[in-house]
DNA sequence: TACTTTTTGATAGTATTACTATTATATTTG
DNA sequence: CAAATATAATAGTAATACTATCAAAAAGTA
């Protein structure tokens, strides 16, 4: 028994994969091969076979490996949720917790051993190179009402609650904590990548100074 | 003759579709399709199909479809950038050539009669639908070099180029831009997909409302 | 322990995709 | 008109994204 469980929405899995012995195994090695080689390049064979099991037993799992990459990110927001909860409660002001919680999405994370079969640092890295691909489809609607998207939509509001503790009238507490998010990804994606895009030849400490400046001037009374 | 020619990287393409009227076919229907149905949904063949012609036409001119959406999201940035200079022409600081490139981000765009076989309104839709496909691959570093992204780092430039102006201290203009025009893209598709993550209900007004703002706001000397 | 249900592995098969290759026919250009 | 080039028609291959079936193994239950 883990000592600490993500839910996931059952509308992204087929039969849960925590329930098993075979669907964690599914769940630590895709990962890994996803991060490894890119999601486009993942097939269900490819994760049956390096766990000596097959491609059907995947499928039973997971629907396809769209799902399964919805599943993957999902949980990791559940999880940064559940960490930024537990930071939060050792901070008073909004704008703390605020810092903090731009620090969660640069930061690389460190493995939590109650959860043995996820790393977490290797999905970070698997959500900054893959996240937009769940939502830029044409399911994107249908998906949305099954709840595929439910875990960043939480992560952005909770962080607008923040913001509109500091500033009562801002205006777009959704739009800037879904744009700081995302920019929190692509601008590590970016570092590494596509150099001229970012100013954070520092690296991750440039992104977090940016991002900051940027989300506490945007909701600054003026 | 155009009035008028974007040019693009000749690595973005196996033969250049702007000089044969075939290839300013596909251009016109694979905008139209990608649009449509999606870039996942698209094939050489439905594309071919669709044209009269056939795959192995279509192949002739791009190598695969990745290569066929970097090539029209080039050219979308290449026209985007020939319309900024022609506005900031008739704008003096530095402050609203921004403001204005914001609206130009985010306003939908009227067909350009001088351009006959693109209709940018339709591009600018794919654009805002499957941007960041072109990049997050594993291919970005090689890509990289061939230049499929130089077009989003030049405007990227020019509008950094802007922020300095205003305030040469400024540490992040090409993080900022990045972040920028990227959340332009994403706003557009959260308003009409994911409105729980945006504040625009109002529509495109508030989304440039909000761009502007975020943009000055981080900018300013203080 | 025996019995039943559930889970997995092994295998096969289908439709579609992402190409590559070849050749004949148009079309353009010199 | 001849030569070069572009296109259409067709065929073929390897990989992908599934679905289905069945037997063996494992787990849970009486």
């Amino acid at each position: 028994m883990n000592a600490l469980n993500i839910s996931v929405s059952a509308k992204l899995y087929n039969k849960n994969p925590e329930e098993t012995d075979l669907g964690k195994r599914i769940l630590s090695k895709s990962i890994e091969l996803m991060e490894e080689m890119g999601y486009e390049h993942v097939t269900f064979k490819k994760i049956g076979l390096s766990l000596e099991s097959t491609e059907a037993s995947v499928y039973r799992y997971f629907q396809n490996k769209h799902q399964l990459l919805a599943y993957l990110i999902n949980w990791y927001w559940g999880w940064l949720e559940v960490k930024m909860a537990q930071e939060f409660m050792m901070l008073n002001s909004a704008e703390d917790k605020l810092k903090r919680a731009v620090e969660l999405l640069v930061l690389p994370m460190d493995e939590d051993e109650r959860i043995p079969h996820i790393d977490e640092g290797t999905l970070q890295r698997l959500v900054v190179a893959e996240y937009p691909k769940i939502y830029l489809t044409k399911e994107v609607d249908a998906e949305n009402e099954e709840g595929y998207f439910l875990g960043y939509k939480r992560i952005c509001d909770t962080l607008g609650n923040l913001a509109l503790q500091i500033n009562p009238d801002y205006k777009y507490p959704h739009s800037l904590f879904s744009t700081v998010i995302s920019a929190a990804q692509s601008q590590q994606f970016f570092t590494e990548h596509l150099p001229r895009l970012s100013d954070a030849a520092t690296g991750r400490k440039a992104i977090i100074e940016f991002l900051t400046e940027m989300t506490l001037n945007s909701i600054q009374k003026r």
